[in-house]
DNA sequence: TTGTCGGCCGATCGCCGACAA
DNA sequence: TTGTCGGCGATCGGCCGACAA
């Protein structure tokens, strides 16, 4: 999964860790999250030094959405709680840091969602993260191609018009919206990379509900519809 | 399930023994058809001799293929290989065997499931198995409804038009064909009950791909659609 | 600036009889 | 008797500007 969509899919309220990072593992934590049995924990230490030995940055083949594998090593006894390798390096040197990269978030609100099959995006979105329009044309449009956290490519139309003047998504988004199963709330994440190229990723709203077949969406759909 | 939908969707190539009959298990047979690894059968005599002491007529939830599950129990030593209970009465009795109902099997011709969403009745179907038309009318027409393997109803518009004269389900039969998932060459059939009402079974034709998701085959129908 | 709506146009769906196998 | 085809009318998807929040 491309580094920089993960991040910005993920949002700014998540860290992560280098290899070769000094952290602590806490049992306890771990097992407040997990959803099989848990062995006995009596005995295990509160918190355990570890390091970081290999991060992996993933994503649900189905839903798109994004996680991490951490392996971690416990910290032989006596050596020191320490960042090594290119950990220790960026700790002391905040250039260190990738340059974060333009990246823009949108909740889909009903209409982008349900109706007429168009996107509706925020100015700052089109002229910040989408190659520029010719604005001498009329209207001014173009074939604006995304990949998705798998690679996989998808194209729209980005258009921009109306009165007063908007940018748009409008041929292939409605497939999109399909092929994802966005719903009113969800968001979605574009990410312009350092090759220019463009990133499209979501963050699913929480529901109630899961969603394993088209069916159940479609019924779920039809009530928010209902709503309207 | 439905016995004599059950039955019929079998076929008539297909006898299943009553609950108290006496069987003979063949370990062999049944490993040649196990799909996961078997224990060494050197040890295990060729046949053994035993009773069916439970018959379950199943159907899949997703494919509506209907199955059967047999409880067998050895025979104790010395104990004599013979029918008891109800399979007894019925061997000696063949009035002990159910009436076969009146049922109608059709394979799906590329017009029935690909083309405008109509299905061609034959007129022996539609003239022993459906409920009768008033011919009366101009045209005739009647909703016909058709419970599947689990039960669940479906409805179809039955109507009797053009030149020549012939039966059809129009209005319905498009919805039946993408729920069920049906192709050309998969096999239709239908069964009166004993009270009147309409059964509806599949028979799903052999194929090279297994179809898990609506993906693959929305592609192998294009590819239909293609050689036509 | 952008969310929602009604209008409208074109594509698709699905019902129809014609015709022939 | 029934499988396939072309026609065609109704429905739906989806692009559009208007308007207001």
């Amino acid at each position: 999964v491309n580094a920089q969509l993960w991040l910005a899919c993920a949002g700014s309220m998540c860290t992560v860790p280098p290899v070769g990072a000094a952290v602590y593992y806490f049992p306890e934590g771990h097992a407040e999250q997990a959803t099989g049995p848990v062995v006995d924990l009596a005995a295990a230490p509160p918190l355990v030094p570890c390091r970081v030995v290999d991060v992996r940055f993933l994503a649900e083949p189905h839903t798109d959405e994004v996680y991490v594998k951490i392996r971690l090593v416990p910290l032989l006894p006596g050596e020191p709680v320490a960042d090594v390798g290119d950990a220790a390096a960026a700790a002391g040197d905040d250039d260190g840091q990738p340059p974060k990269p333009a990246s823009f978030a949108k909740t889909l609100t009903q209409s982008d969602a349900n109706n007429g099959g168009g996107f509706s995006v925020p100015r700052f979105c089109a002229e910040t993260i989408f190659p520029a329009l010719d604005y001498r044309a009329e209207p001014p449009v173009q074939t604006l191609s995304a990949r998705d956290v798998h690679g996989e490519e998808w194209t729209f139309r980005h258009i921009y018009r109306g009165t007063p003047r908007r940018h748009l998504l409008t041929t292939g988004w409605s497939n999109f919206v399909n092929k994802k199963r966005l719903l009113p709330g969800d968001s979605l994440v574009f990410v312009r990379g350092e090759d220019g190229g463009i990133h499209v990723g979501l963050r699913r709203a929480k529901r109630a509900f899961c969603d394993d077949d088209g069916g159940s969406v479609a019924v779920r759909r039809a009530l928010v519809r209902g709503n309207a």
